[in-house]
DNA sequence: AAATATTGTTAACTTTTGCTAACATCATTT
DNA sequence: AAATGATGTTAGCAAAAGTTAACAATATTT
């Protein structure tokens, strides 16, 4: 019952896309990460059968339970990009850099990372 | 001919350990890990394959270029846990994220959030 | 409605990185 | 030298996350 790195990702990309306005199948979200029809196929079964979202008419709505990872991930990875960004890093590099610590950090040191962002944003 | 994570922890592992005045062997680094002797065996020999180490009466000797991953992950290593803990979090913690991520970020991204680092050292 | 194109699924494979079990080798101690 | 113990290797397994190929199910266009 863990969730698994790729799966964090999925729903992130699922609420990101949401959030352009867009509702989402299987084949964009393959499209949108560039992957096979058939790994997210059987990603997003998974995904479902475990409660982290419903396929209503091949269309991929996030449950609660998936809403609240996909969020979480969507906020980790906006924050550290901005904060990579504002020290100088180019967008797509801080975008590509976020996108694959913001799994790997502890709620703690994301905490306190944020904490000092705030603290050193004017300097 | 890529280098793997796992790879990459190896030989900062040997490094880490040789810097502490220790020579090495598959043992060692097994029971440093805590992973089985297989596993550690069997890496460790496609290490030596591919030339990152030299295995001399069993003791796990790093080359050049074997040397050049181990001194940059402890590097990232390293700065990066200061890092964490100049912020708040708690060493162990640091130590864990730092390793985690040390594998992951761009040389770009580095380098920015240690002169950050640098700039905001007294704030 | 029939033909074509798009989308989704299934099965079997690959790579990375760990595991256990069984065996081989090397070193120590009696 | 023989027995014991420590270390290293090999073979086969597993899980995570992708692949391709072949097929099934939908949609769309003529």
């Amino acid at each position: 019952m863990n969730i698994y790195e790729s799966a964090e990702d999925y729903l992130e990309r699922i609420l990101m896309l949401n959030n352009e306005g867009k509702n989402i199948k299987s084949i964009d979200l393959a499209r949108s990460f560039n992957y096979s029809r058939a790994s997210i196929s059987r990603a997003i079964n998974n995904l479902a059968d475990e409660g982290f979202i419903d396929i209503i008419n091949g269309y991929l709505i996030l449950t609660e339970k998936g809403k609240a990872i996909a969020s979480k991930m969507l906020d980790r990875h906006m924050k550290l990009s901005e904060f990579f960004v504002s020290i100088g890093v180019e967008k797509k590099q801080a975008l590509e850099d976020a996108c694959k610590i913001e799994h790997d950090l502890s709620d703690e040191t994301f905490e306190k990372l944020i904490r000092h962002i705030e603290k050193t944003k004017c300097v």
